[in-house]
DNA sequence: CCTTTGGTTTCACTATTTGAAACTTAGTCT
DNA sequence: AGACTAAGTTTCAAATAGTGAAACCAAAGG
């Protein structure tokens, strides 16, 4: 069993295939993957072979290496076109960018993990794409704590139990209860902090991206360290990113339907 | 069967109908797809429901509609970074911009159309992802016939049998035949022009990216319009192209293997 | 209250997937 | 050379997972 858990069906199993190919973050060899995949040596070639055959990887002939394919190219364009609310927030983060200084960070819930898909960052200015893609832990972040705790039951029940509470500082909350106490705080202030909980000395504000009806879009946060700021003074800016987050959630629910019938 | 063709076993099924939610370009409803999927309802709803549970599609319970999910824009930020030419290929697009200051194309090939993977423009200047990504077809285009004419002999029947042959302007070469004569014409002189045959008044001069074993890697084009230059202006310019393609193609080939044993 | 439309579930039937093992190459060592 | 070894590919009967017509449910409309 790999990490991932519940593969349901063949399509589970080849996109686990996928994800491995793409963690290994360059081509890989058949027995590389065979060795971390815990399927047996004819399923796995048989899905490495469907993948490639339906472009999703490339498997280069010189080197006999697999690598992803064009096909997840283009999906994966139109996923960060369509789906990611980046494109929408692009303008918005720049201005937080602006008032505040500080590092950004737009991210949305993914099976239990935090993933960044856009970032402004205080010292290098203009980074796109090629920054952002990152995932990090839910349980730890000011991202995370900002949209578990206005999850729904099941999905909130599911996203814990998927959180691994590795004590990363001494503030990190470590614990299933300690961090169910931390998200109610959350709910009653309206936003979540990072209180050096990931990193020592870096410290965050992050607010959830609600939709009208209450669903958890993302979140946003601000980030700066210990030496520059303190929380108080990051807190001062809750308001200015609450109201960027409001206008983010307002965008995305209209473009929702480009055109319909 | 459905337009797509041979769609191997379930993984090819389940891939069909991101696809189809992909190239709707916004969020659809069940009964949407169904009318345009050929797969009888039930296995279009379990397909959906794998797809969903596996992050790939995400279901808006609000409205009842598909779109792409989250784990597709985290695959984008791998497939990105390491299948694509163009993390590398940036400086030098961006070097092809200033020096031409013309509209630059890198595109590859994606069964038998062109995925452009990255662009420069002539007017707004830095743009990327966002732009980037679209498809075009291969017969009619500057980068599509650059690639084309490099093709093993499988490959280029492969993409031959995908070409549609529509005639999309007078010069447009709308045939087998036409079509494969200009290839030998472009490997003669080793570079391919765009004579207006996709759009009118569009014009360009491109050149494959080849691997030092002469696999095709991706086509590199300058574009511009009849009304500001010409053939042989832009012709003028091919060396220059050709040069940052070879250079494009080097560093591909160096970068493939980041650590290894 | 009856009908329609859009979505979900059932279930017997089948086709696909499975994976241990056998088989190829292509090196490597003696 | 011949005898190992490692990496990749193929086979085939057994088992599993996928199929889809049809029944079902729920909400909207008449």
């Amino acid at each position: 069993m790999g990490a991932e858990g519940h593969a349901d069906g063949t399509v589970g199993k080849a996109l686990d295939v996928l994800d491995l190919v793409a963690r290994r973050g360059g081509p890989v060899r058949f027995s590389d993957l065979l060795t971390q995949s815990a399927y047996p040596k004819a399923t796995l070639y048989r899905l490495l072979q469907t993948l490639t055959h339906q472009g999703m990887l490339a498997l280069d002939p010189d080197t006999g290496t697999y690598a992803l394919g064009v096909r997840l190219v283009r999906l994966a364009h139109a996923a960060w076109a369509q789906s990611s609310l980046a494109p929408i927030a692009r303008p918005h983060l720049d201005e937080l960018a602006r008032e505040t200084g500080e590092t950004i960070h737009l991210a949305q819930m993914d099976l239990g993990q935090v993933l960044y898909v856009d970032k402004r960052n205080a010292a290098r200015p203009v980074e796109m794409f090629a920054q952002a893609g990152k995932v990090g832990p839910a349980y730890c972040t000011g991202v995370g704590k900002a949209m578990m705790a206005y999850l729904p039951p099941d999905a909130l029940e599911a996203a814990l139990a998927r959180q691994s509470f590795h004590r990363h500082t001494p503030h990190t909350l470590a614990s299933r209860e300690a961090l169910l106490a931390e998200l109610d705080a959350i709910r009653a202030r309206g936003h979540a902090w990072d209180r050096e909980e990931h990193e020592a000395g870096i410290i965050c504000c992050a607010v959830p991206i609600l939709s009208r009806s209450g669903r958890v879009m993302g979140a946003l946060s601000v980030t700066s360290t210990t030496a520059r700021t303190t929380l108080d003074a990051l807190g001062a800016q809750a308001p200015m990113v609450k109201d960027i987050a409001a206008k983010i959630a307002a965008e995305a629910e209209s473009w929702r339907f480009p055109e319909q019938v």
